[in-house]
DNA sequence: TTGAAAGCGCTAACAT
DNA sequence: ATGTTAGCGCTTTCAA
């Protein structure tokens, strides 16, 4: 067992050790030999060398030197309900070929946790940021701006920059398949639960729920609507939620279209631990098509949502921002439109 | 709207600007005032300009000045099935008020992929790294603790590395639980699907399962068990284990333990689509208690994992090698011993 | 109470 | 085909 030196070989070392320059050994190790021409002989004995010695090049010396870092920093909201991994998956494919890495963090949908999160991709000097946004950070973005690193915001995009680079799902247009389908299964009082933050995307969601109900002639009854602060946690969110739309005594709806499947698959999970029937006393439509909707013994009607096409797309985006910097705001928002009938709104569905 | 600057503010610039030394800058961005005993006046200038100039220290040039990074590379498996999601919440809560930051990042279970990572963590001087460890990597182990760089392993431990330190649940111990519930139930035919991997832990679990069978004078078959390997995805192994443990016309097993919930839930779903009834043809529990285990319609039997344990003890354990670099290896086998009764082995279980 | 100077490990322009 | 040199941005003596 080789005992751990006291600290790690540097070029100047293998340098010296060998009788030759730095740079040589420099250009060695980055596998420029053939360009610069450096003798057989040497190359060997360089990279003989470095294997004896156990060489890592140094990242921090290289990316103060070259004045660039290779990596792109990528804050989350969780790593619950198989989103990031989905995520990143698609954003690996992109980055994979480029040299450049993600550094993945979350922010736990804590504002605080997010600027220091953010703060650090600023520290580290990442190249570029792909994040879920979080309302109340805008001084945060706008130091990124002013150092010149671009933010990808995925999901969502801050309400407050008009021209924030963007790339998410148009759920706006899916969820009106959802609301629709429980007006198409003849549900009449169809109720809404998830977030109330000030974003765009999250915004129009509510909106598109309202228009087809009002288009329908439904009822909307503010009873029914259960928004809960981002900063509760998806089971608190839930418990207040089935308080308000199961009130003793009242109506309670006959259908609910949830913000995202993690929520509703806690909200189906919480409604029949409360004795009501799935889909017979009230039905469910989840979003996003999470893995664990598929299961048999959840089967969540739900609408699909690309994810690992938004990692893909935000990937290519920030890479796009890297090659051109100056340019118009790149805001994308992909349509998907698969709707995603299983047995908590249609009993006998096929689930696909 | 500020224009981006060319490039970030260094202190070298802001003490040009103020007409003070680069140094006087430095001591109060770092807090570092009142020891030194700089004017209040001094201070209230530089921090003003700091703010002004949006100044964000370069970590690189910060960390190879001080030879320190203040990094732990953490390199899991995967995002899915919200391990990741506890395991780094329990490790953030011992992270936060030290001033280490971990650095995620995922292999895949693909070797050249956590190769790449591995050597990505040595590149930045990460301080320790704690990762789920893959076999056939020695190579990478060795060059970490050639630079005297530490090592925790969380879940399992490479079997070659004698002294490797490694923070993991006692499954094996729990694994014993969980087949002696089944034996207990009245299971005569009692399966096993997982991987197959040269780890002891891993080892150890399959060693449990068939003592117990053994004591228990029941039968180990072979057609009963399903070991894939770790470079198959879940799907695959699941697709795999069906086919061998129901073959037409052969018995198949009346019981199943799986490695794990993320596995088990597949499992689950795969063996209803086939029309095979849980548990009344065959009982099924796996390990973990992940939290999709306990939904109402999934009710998955199975036997907790304390991951945010691991989580925290594994960060831990990162923090007191950083500060006591020799010490003999630190080996913590986390018991549990939670048996979680669900309707997948017992119909009308509580499920708790 | 502040400044000058050196240097962390690496790279790239410019010599030879 | 290889070496010299300067410097990336920051911190830390040591000196004033």
């Amino acid at each position: 067992m080789a005992k751990p030196p006291s600290h790690p070989v540097t070029t100047v070392e293998l340098a010296a050790r060998l009788g030759i320059s730095p740079s040589t050994v420099s250009i060695v190790l980055r596998g420029q030999s053939e360009r610069r021409k450096i003798s057989a002989r040497t190359v060997e004995r360089v990279l003989q060398a470095a294997r004896e010695l156990n060489y890592v090049p140094n990242q921090w010396a290289r990316n103060l030197r070259r004045q660039k870092s290779g990596m792109i920093g990528v804050i989350l909201a969780s790593f619950r309900w198989d989103w990031a991994q989905e995520l990143t998956t698609g954003m690996a494919e992109v980055f994979e070929s480029t040299g450049y890495t993600p550094f993945v963090a979350v922010h736990a949908y804590q504002p605080e946790r997010a600027r220091r999160e953010l703060l650090s991709c600023l520290q580290r000097r990442d190249e570029a940021i792909i994040m879920v946004p979080l309302p109340g950070l805008d001084d945060a973005y706008e130091r990124a701006r002013a150092m010149g690193i671009p933010i990808v915001f995925v999901a969502d995009r801050p309400s407050t920059l008009a021209d924030a680079h963007f790339v998410a799902w148009d759920s706006p247009a899916d969820i009106k398949l959802a609301v629709e389908h429980l007006v198409q299964i003849g549900r009449r009082r169809i109720g809404f639960v998830g977030f109330d933050y000030p974003m765009p995307l999250n915004a129009a969601r509510y909106r598109a729920y309202r228009s087809v109900l009002q288009r329908a002639g439904l009822p909307i009854d503010p009873r029914w609507v259960a928004r809960g602060s981002m900063l509760l946690s998806p089971e608190e969110i839930i418990e207040k939620s089935i308080a308000q739309l199961f009130q003793p005594g009242q109506p309670h709806p006959d259908a609910i279209v949830v913000q995202h499947d993690g929520l509703a698959t806690l909200l189906l999970d919480a409604i029949r631990t409360h004795g009501i029937r799935v889909p017979d006393d009230v039905a469910l439509i989840g979003m996003g098509d999470y893995p664990i909707t598929r299961f048999a013994g959840v089967s969540l009607s739900t609408v699909k949502e690309p994810i690992a096409e938004i990692g893909r797309e935000a990937a290519k985006a920030a890479l796009d921002l890297l090659s051109h910097p100056t340019q118009p705001p790149i805001q994308r928002l992909l349509p998907c439109g698969e709707l995603k009938i299983r047995h908590t709104t249609v009993p006998g569905a096929s689930g696909a």
